[in-house]
DNA sequence: GTCGCGCCTTCGAGC
DNA sequence: AAGGCGCGAC
């Protein structure tokens, strides 16, 4: 091809090809066909893809024509911002890039081309572009209902076991009516008849779940060959970030769009993958090449975030995986200070060396939000927030869906999602009695049974309550009920989007819901938070902003608003919680970590039973996810990595001694400094810091051991005491009633 | 019939 | 540590 004079001088005013390596400037500018980047931890994986975007469009490709996939919201909003700085504003098609989570992606074409389109329905029910989504507490409660009908005994099918096997089924395409074909044993035939029941509910209650999003996307651009091309003809170019954590439903969904044209690109890292458990299909990116004959493979194996021993940990670390392709990791930020592993007494010692580390690390100068604390199990987060708060360091837990799990929040989403969907009986379930108003759960009994038989929702039978059977006083408060949401409901269709937060807070007040929300509270304090958590849905509800529609569309609804944040608020992800702007330590779960970084990082628990998980370790496959878990960990850290584990730890209410992890022995001592007792930062043992005013070879006496010496201290805040007639007992003083009769 | 308390079990990661 | 269940009180 002639070279363009356009082209030699544009270089000058292409800042998204400033600073590239030479791999990662090929994967941005690759053209023709489909490419796999293979990105190691810190190997600017984001960086690649959004420039490319910012690439193409400068090529011509008009930005509404390129569809990018995430895993998390903020990963959506971060990109398509960094897209939007780096493209000048004069460049045409410039605008109308679509960057988005598969979730909500599935949620809005579904809503779109849904309600037409044949192969998106169920058991021959259109869907409807209404419906709710529901979260896994709704679908576990569908769920259970389900087998209630159908008469399994709870106690020898755990709800969990088929809830995960349903889902497993529809990650694999599989309607309920497809899944009962493909049964083989009396196990899979009893799931059918759940899975079967589920679906019907489900159709019923005009309600999705989170794998039915992806289930009944992808099947509609499998099947339904005229909304497949319109969609191909809107989207040429496709990228996908994380590929390594797709399941067998994403990739149809980016496969269906892609497969036209073969401009895909898919950004991922088999060795993080570490969502098995949900269905990623780590054969998705490992098969890149075999769904697309002739794809292009750039790797990109340097690391630009961590320095050396980090690199060498981790990589050492990854080595013992066999299921993988290998990788050379390096990096030129020199070698760094070696990470530091060190075992504590017990959990609250291991959070107060964790915190002193974290002391360190703001003494030389990092801010407290490029630090955070990584664990296995959210439950273990709670002894750090105490370590942090005592010493008032500013902390957020990376939990976005925390608030909307509070019960008076889902409460009082549960009132919108009855307003705007009739059909939605678990919603309306939960609050027939919220606030209190003496509709109990034979009332309830009689309501479910009687929409059972007139195959209504539980709506309609509750406007039929006087028929069965139901007291005087108690249909009253049903139909005062019906009434408000009734009252509610006549205002969708007729006032403007822009009414959603008045709305909202009226509700509040006229169903009393505050009040409801205080009345759940311990005390005085929970009372009132509880109260503010109920304004705060109307507070988010006030500043949700309907995404731009279409210009044919009619002006938006109070509706459609409605509809738009009870959608939001569905897909709300942890990571999305997650604000660098708030100056904080951040503290999260391994799995949300994935795709951050931080100056310092410590990673708590690395015990057997936690880190692997004893659940997940019981396969090979298991253990080398749990594996590539800690190489996620590890590979957050740019500059200073602190390793933990307690010597005892209390779970499930018991006090129980660990054991050391298999991992540590697979991490080389040339890279990591096992911090010997004596150079552990020690609380136990310093002078005048003792919770107790207690010393060795004191006399004492206890309320029920009678009189003892003290023989030693164990800790901080325990003592070893011989007592004369009870033996040698562990005490702690903040608990026990020890009194000082001599001193040592 | 409804409500509140205490006992018992269970305990992973998340859109 | 938190939710599900059964029992006694109103």
């Amino acid at each position: 091809m002639v070279p363009r004079l356009a082209t030699v001088t544009m270089d000058v005013t292409r800042p998204w090809l400033d600073g590239l390596t030479q791999s990662q400037s090929l994967a941005v500018t690759h053209e023709g066909g489909p490419l796999l980047v293979l990105a190691g931890p810190g190997s600017g994986k984001t960086r690649v893809i959004t420039r490319r975007i910012c690439h193409r469009i400068a090529q011509g490709v008009p930005a509404w024509h390129i569809l990018a996939l995430t895993f998390t919201n903020k990963a959506a909003r971060e990109m398509k911002a960094r897209v939007d700085s780096l493209v000048d504003e004069g460049v045409p098609g410039r605008r109308g890039l679509v960057v988005s989570t598969f979730h909500s992606f599935s949620a809005g074409l579904l809503r779109r081309y849904g309600a037409e389109s044949p192969a998106a329905a169920l058991g021959g029910t259109a869907l409807r572009p209404d419906f709710t989504i529901f979260d896994s507490d709704d679908s576990h409660s569908a769920l259970k209902r389900a087998m209630k009908e159908i008469g399994l005994e709870r106690s020898q099918w755990p709800v969990a076991g088929i809830a995960s096997a349903i889902s497993e089924a529809k990650n694999r395409l599989l309607t309920a009516a497809d899944y009962t074909e493909s049964t083989r044993d009396f196990r899979e035939r009893v799931i059918a008849k759940v899975y079967v029941h589920y679906e019907r509910s489900l159709v019923r209650q005009n309600a999705l779940d989170f794998d039915d999003l992806l289930l009944r996307c992808a099947r509609m651009l499998r099947n339904d060959p005229a909304v497949r091309t319109e969609l191909q003809r809107r989207f040429t170019e496709v990228l996908v970030d994380e590929y390594q954590d797709t399941n067998h439903a994403q990739f149809t969904v980016a496969h269906a769009i892609a497969c036209e044209h073969k401009t895909i690109c898919v950004v991922g890292d088999p060795d993080q993958s570490i969502y098995a458990w949900r269905g990623a299909d780590i054969s998705n990116i490992l098969e890149f090449e075999e769904h697309y004959p002739g794809a292009t493979v750039i790797a990109l194996g340097e690391n630009f975030r961590s320095t050396g021993h980090i690199v060498a940990l981790a990589d050492a670390l990854i080595r013992h995986n066999t299921q993988r392709r290998h990788k050379d990791l390096s990096t030129n930020l020199g070698e760094g200070i070696r990470p530091r592993f060190a075992r504590l007494s017990e959990e609250i010692a291991e959070a107060k060396h964790v915190v002193a580390e974290l002391e360190r690390s703001r003494d030389l100068g990092v801010p407290w939000k490029e630090m955070a604390i990584l664990y296995r199990m959210n439950a273990l987060s709670r002894n750090l927030e105490d370590a942090l708060r005592q010493k008032a360091i500013p902390y957020v837990i990376a939990r976005g869906t925390a608030f909307f799990d509070r019960r008076e929040v889902r409460d009082t989403l549960a009132y919108l999602r009855t307003i705007a969907n009739p059909l939605d009986d678990t919603a309306l379930a939960r609050i027939v009695n919220v606030p209190h108003r003496g509709i109990g759960a034979t009332s309830m009994e009689k309501l479910h049974s009687l929409a059972t038989t007139r195959l209504c929702s539980l709506a309609e039978a509750m406007a039929g309550a006087h028929t069965c059977g139901i007291a005087k006083r108690t249909v009253k408060s049903i139909d005062g009920l019906l009434t408000v949401i009734a009252r509610f409901r006549s205002e969708l269709a007729v006032k403007p989007a822009s009414n959603l937060g008045a709305f909202v807070a009226r509700l509040v007040a006229e169903a009393g819901l505050e009040r409801a929300a205080a009345a759940l509270g311990s005390d005085d304090e929970d009372a009132e938070d509880r109260r503010a958590n109920v304004q705060e849905v109307a507070n988010a509800a006030a500043q949700y902003e309907l995404p731009e529609l279409s210009p044919d569309s009619p002006d938006a609804t109070l509706g459609d608003a409605l509809r738009g944040f009870l959608e939001s608020v569905a897909l709300v992800a942890d990571a999305d919680a997650i604000d660098p702007e708030r100056g904080a330590v951040t503290l999260m779960s391994l799995h949300a970590s994935k795709g951050l970084e931080y100056d310092t990082v410590a990673i708590v628990g690395i015990e057997e039973g936690l880190l692997p998980h004893t659940r997940a370790a019981r396969s090979p496959a298991g253990l080398e996810e749990e594996r590539r878990l800690l190489f996620v960990g590890i590979t957050r850290c740019k500059r200073a990595l602190h390793l933990t584990a307690a010597a005892s730890r209390a779970m499930q209410g018991l006090r129980m001694s660990t054991i050391a992890s298999t991992f540590l022995r697979e991490l080389p001592p040339a890279h990591l400094d096992e911090l010997a007792e004596e150079h552990r930062i020690e609380y136990d043992e310093a002078p005048g810091r003792r919770a107790h005013p207690f010393v060795v070879g004191m006399t004492v006496r206890s309320a029920q051991f009678g009189i003892g010496r003290v023989e030693s201290l164990e800790g901080r805040r325990a003592l070893l005491v011989r007592f004369r007639t009870a033996g040698v007992r562990t005490l702690y003083p903040e608990f026990a009633k020890l009194e000082i009769i001599a001193p040592a």
